[in-house]
DNA sequence: TGCGAGATTTAAAACGTTTTCATGATTCGA
DNA sequence: TCGAATCATGAAAACGTTTTAAATCTCGCA
């Protein structure tokens, strides 16, 4: 932008250069003008003539402006930020960096700014967006792990307040979201498993509560009722588990009879987990038993055997959530065209489906 | 705090509730004070008689009414904001989110807020530190990934703008921080590392740039002088590297003559890899080969055999950095009370040290 | 009775924008 | 040539708070 170690060069009459942040009082008493033409000049109004335009924005540049964002959201009401709700299960693996470096992204070039209100300790997070939107501490949220009946979907549906999910809901009112198709996702993971030869796949579902959970469930289910196998859902574990449950619990399921063959896991650490547990009872990925799971960094290339996996592009998802918002914000009012289902990659080497 | 869905029930005279947000006018009204007087009321001045001051209060959280941020930050020019830089590379296994759970901790309570600043794509660290700064988007900024000579710090200093680094620099200005006693960290656990019997340690280093790299490596060889014994600094890689990078380098470097029989890794990822990358070569942990390694997650507690670690508590220097930073913030002028060094915990299974 | 000293309260200005409404130029149609 | 329309600019109010300086009130005391 302006280069503030470039000497200044005005020699004006009287207003001699007190060294605080210029304002737009500053430029209009450079130019002669009015703080006013000065305003609409930089926000380009139409009805400012072409030089007058020109010369305050070299003034601008000049001497270094940049419009207090605080008398701009006083009078405007518009606070020119993107809130997200950070959630502390979010801590895994980059999920929530990932997340955010896409919004800042969408967000590049454009008066919003990311601002990040992890809502750790204190209070649920309902509350956290009862506070937001009372406060007026942002134009727009974004938040994830959405339930079939959320909450906060609903608090801001009726405030008419702009969002965007990661997740769909089952509310009956319609509103934007981005989401994967985890459905597709697990219908052929668990396909491939079978594809593989595997005769019992099981399945570490998402917690309960988040919608997401269902469609991998329903995409799995669909796959072993396709093939008419056997499966299994492991209880008492998910995607939220610690990996050293995880491990305990595939341990002791293998001590039981008629344990599962193959894994659909739907995140990286379960798989490594998985893998650990396994091997603590003498079992080799690719020999005794298969998984396929869900990608999202790249963790899994650092172990031994290479787990097949479907990528998801968290930092895409962040960008395109980004992308919504400002569309909601921006009026569009067309719902459907603000609700995204990112389809799958399924890797070539899974082989044709069907 | 107030509940909304309690009936409002005051019948006053003519000022029937329009339903906008409330102010400090709106409050006046009720109490037929003036507007000064709410506002000392409310923020405990003292000059206000203690039954006005309880009586706005009352008032106040009847009709819910919370100061606009947008308002206070124009008059007083605090913004009554934290501002952290997130760099990319924080990305991994919620370093980020951890060190913002910590500072949303500590800011707990106060008139505070975090806003995260993700630098990911456009500008360079300092460009974005010049931005916030020029913009008044912060009233303190935290970050971390030092460097001995950084840039930011030295821009900060010189701006006398409050903030915290996590990691020390080599400035002659004395700054505040808080830092893991990495020296310390891996003088230890490359004894460790000799203490059961391995006779040639590696050390994956940071990221040359950065001060706490100097640090381990400062520590790591401390203990390999110390103990007479052979040594190795893995070249070509270090704790940023992709963990496949690291794999591919440890099998290559397992090719050449006279390898290394341990490792002292500064990241869980990279313990990771390093495992995978010895597995490759037929080797087992344990058994061919030890090592020692930092732990900020539960990550390695999924995968077998256990590896030994010492651990970094990143919530717990996350709350210290947002303590520090409002004491800076409070005027606190001491800098040697903002300057913190969190020692290692070092396990009892490592035994006695020295 | 009056007067200054607290003790409380208040009016008004200010922070830097945006916006509403008005003004001074210029041009145009009749 | 004159009023109307168009164009470019400006004055002033407003957003909700804090702060400075001033006003009012209540006493105690001479």
């Amino acid at each position: 932008m302006a280069d503030p170690s470039k000497p200044a060069h005005h020699e004006d009459s009287g207003a001699a250069a007190k060294r605080s942040k210029p304002t737009l009082r500053t430029i209009a008493e450079i130019t002669g003008l009015a703080v006013t033409t000065v305003s609409r000049a930089l926000s380009d109004a139409p009805q400012i003539s072409i030089e007058t335009r020109k010369r305050v924005r070299e003034v601008a540049d000049q001497i270094g402006y940049s419009p207090d964002r605080a008398a701009q959201r006083l009078k405007t009401g518009r606070t020119n930020v993107i809130g997200v709700l950070l959630d502390p299960h979010e801590e895994i693996l980059g999920y929530g960096t990932s997340i955010m470096s896409g919004i800042a992204k969408a967000l590049q070039g454009t008066a919003y700014h990311l601002i990040v209100m992890p809502n750790f300790l204190n209070s649920t997070n309902v509350q956290a967006v009862h506070y937001i939107t009372r406060n007026g501490m942002a134009d727009g949220l974004i938040f994830s792990r959405t339930e079939p009946l959320d909450p906060r979907v609903r608090l801001l549906s009726d405030l008419g307040f702009p969002f965007v999910t990661h997740g769909r809901t089952e509310l009956s009112t319609p509103h934007p979201y981005v989401d994967y198709d985890n459905f597709t996702f697990a219908y052929q993971a668990t396909k491939r498993l079978i594809a593989k030869g595997r005769r019992k796949p099981a399945l570490i579902s998402g917690p309960a509560d988040f919608t997401f959970s269902g469609h991998l469930q329903h995409g799995f289910m669909t796959a072993v009722r396709e093939a008419g196998c056997a499966y299994e859902i492991l209880s008492g574990i998910d995607l939220d588990s610690p990996a050293g449950a995880i491990r305990d619990r595939i341990r002791q399921r293998y001590a039981e009879p008629d344990p599962p063959d193959s894994f659909m896991c739907g995140g990286e650490v379960c798989a490594l987990a998985t893998i650990t547990g396994m091997s603590d009872c003498g079992l080799t990925l690719g020999r005794e038993y298969d998984i396929v799971a869900k990608q999202t960094s790249h963790l899994l290339s650092a172990i031994q055997p290479q787990v097949e996996t479907i990528y998801e592009d968290l930092t895409a998802t962040g960008e395109d959530m980004g992308r919504v918002l400002l569309q909601k914000i921006g009026g569009e009012s067309d719902v459907s065209k603000l609700q995204l289902l990112l389809c799958p990659q399924i890797p070539s080497s899974f082989g044709a489906a069907d």
